[in-house]
DNA sequence: ACTCTAATTAGACAAAGAACTAATTAGAAA
DNA sequence: TTTCTAATTAGTTCTTTGTCTAATTAGAGT
């Protein structure tokens, strides 16, 4: 699952914004909204979409939803696609 | 137009690993079908998105049609996601 | 307990993706 | 020019994705 799930994420250019803007620093699931002209529940499903591909990792905070970009996952899944194997 | 292509072309398995068998070495759509269980015109397809990317050049030579990889598209989109700026 | 705000999940639907078979193009060879 | 082989394009069908609105969950404050 886990290389399909990283390359899938990646895929959309939302996704890829959203994590261009992690890559800053974490910010809540508000706060990304902000940077999109799409509704929330739209947004909510490319999050979950980057969780499933364990590229961001999320933290309550109150009652925000705090995201955070998990570097390692993604650099993984580049170094994997340099060397062009697949899997694991 | 680039980096669009050049994820969504990633982004499914099979094309991956066209790109994967590439790295070894040019080889004709025929010989890359023999490593899959799928149709030539199923096939044929996932070469075009590879095309449109520019993650692949293609070549005549007599009635076979010739794949290689071009390395330094798929190096430059993986150096912008490294870096995660988006588009050109 | 009620209410407000933040965010997600559910449900619906149009658009895009991936697979197949059948038809077409392109070159080589008889 | 007919025929054979290699590969692509066309057309169809089924599934998945992306978006929306409406409903739900979760926490904080009153």
């Amino acid at each position: 699952m886990g290389i399909n799930a990283v390359f899938e994420a990646l895929s959309h250019p939302v996704r890829r914004k959203v994590l261009a803007l992690l890559k800053i620093g974490p910010m809540s699931a508000g706060e990304l909204a902000e940077h999109f002209d799409l509704t929330r529940p739209t947004l909510s499903v490319h999050f979950a979409k980057l969780r499933e591909a364990d590229l961001v990792a999320v933290e309550r905070q109150g009652t925000s939803l705090i995201y955070h970009l998990n570097t390692s996952v993604l650099e993984q899944a580049l170094a994997d696609v340099l060397s062009l194997r697949e899997e694991k």
